[in-house]
DNA sequence: CTAAATTTGTTCGTATGTATC
DNA sequence: TGATACATACGAACAAATTTA
């Protein structure tokens, strides 16, 4: 049976309210398709129909919806009704409303699988996207204590610094900071820029391969700068995921911190 | 050497300021040992003191500093200086300052690590604080079509949905529903309210073992239910983390979508 | 609830040393 | 050498957020 519902110890209001299940009944109604009295409540038969447009592409990413007011005639339900189904489909990801603005279909995050064999390019590639890695400006300069500790070097040391930015098809993934041993890498970054690709260009310097070690996430809202380089509204969260490269003998080949756009992007760990 | 800087292509300004160096030049100083003129800039210097004292635990989590007034004079710098200092620390998410009120010394995140074991009880034991899951309510409802695709169940079929809050030490954590297979665990709901551990709740109902097979991560603003719950600063970000654990045979266990307080979480995969 | 005080955040201006062309 | 650009550093004032009286 469906509607079971055991609430507990939640001084204040009860937190299942998103999927509670409502017999209504209407009369003989048949108005746009949607079924009064059949079990299934009206938003989320409506919240179903769009979500299978969405998906089919009947509705395609960008795309904007009818206002609600137009909406909810159309299905023939209270303009609550039809929030309530749009409500949803947001907090699914696949919509986004702005007041004033309208309601738009979301663009696909990209997936971007994390493994010991990440590699931007390939990962671009398999989305059926034209990756980029737009070289921002580098500087050899003297590890700092957390570069140093990351990098097993002694403080001090010199390590090459790259920035650069991420992008598919044109849209702005990432962008972020990556530190290499300088001694082991010269040049990397002049190979990297004229590239476009950071797995050629260690490639041009002999290194083949190289595996993940760790990766570390956080997320906190975009500040000024990735604001404006991943081109975010403000107030946007930005996933910053950490990393550690090696060589297959073990050895630290990049420590680095990336600013993910979180709503282009998807991250997966697959165990 | 260090300063070797190569910078390109970057319309407007350049993105490496963070990073330069300057032989700057004062008098005979000593003022409460910033060394002018040492080679290394003042900002730097100022930067490195204040996060030795952060990871020496002259300055404990929470603590307040100084005002950037009083810092600034204590230094011998100006009020600009200190900040450039105070703005390389919150870079780092040593410090966080708020208008108002100060400037604090950052608590350490919560490493959560994501493996095929994950159990947030182990996690934060890890850590030596006391994991509390928080039984928000349950309910049995019909499997709509995305938790049924993740669940492998036909669409319609009653799922067990749990909402949940995961505390350690009193601090939440994170916040989420999960959907369980009804049929195979039926009262889990009521067992893990009276324990507070899912872990136990699910040794309880027969099931000793299961593992994660895929964790999917995105962040966002928190919405008004997050701020409530997790206690967050409105404009503060979310960890969306999906998962989905099946049982060693393979078969969907629970499947499950958790809002983290991004800054009280770092999340680590190790490949 | 309002007003004042406190504290961080932002912007303008000035000057100087260093690196680059 | 000179011109230019850039990063550092100091000074003053004001804006915005928060706490306190």
């Amino acid at each position: 049976m469906s509607g079971t519902s055991r609430s507990l110890s939640t001084k204040g209001h009860n937190p299942m309210t998103e999927a509670t299940q409502t017999k209504a009944d209407g009369g003989a109604s048949g108005h746009e398709g949607v079924a009064r009295g059949s079990g299934v409540t009206l938003w989320r038969q409506i919240a179903q129909r769009l979500e299978e447009e969405i998906h089919s592409g009947v509705l395609k990413p960008g795309a904007r919806l009818p206002v609600e007011a137009e909406l909810s005639e159309t299905f023939g339900v209270n303009r609550h009704t039809l929030r309530r189904a749009l409500a949803h489909l947001a907090e699914q990801g696949l919509i986004e409303a702005t007041a004033g603005r309208g309601t738009f279909v979301k663009e696909p995050p990209l997936r971007y699988p994390i493994g010991a064999r990440t590699r931007f390019s390939e990962i671009v590639s398999a989305g059926g996207r034209e990756p980029f890695g737009r070289f921002l400006g580098s500087k050899v300069e003297d590890a700092c204590p957390d570069v140093a500790r990351e990098l097993a070097v002694p403080e001090g040391t010199p390590v090459l610094r790259i920035e650069s930015i991420h992008e598919a098809d044109g849209v702005p993934i990432s962008f972020g900071t990556a530190w290499f041993p300088h001694a082991r890498l010269r040049d990397l970054d002049l190979v990297y820029a004229a590239t476009g690709s950071l797995t050629r260009a260690l490639a041009t310097l002999g290194i083949e391969d190289y595996r993940r070690r760790e990766t570390r996430i956080t997320a906190r809202p975009a500040n000024g700068r990735e604001i404006e380089l991943l081109s975010l509204a403000p107030g946007r969260a930005v996933l910053v995921l950490e990393r550690l490269d090696v060589e297959p003998n073990g050895v630290p080949l990049q420590w680095g911190r990336s600013s993910f756009a979180a709503d282009r992007v998807q991250l997966v760990f697959k165990a």
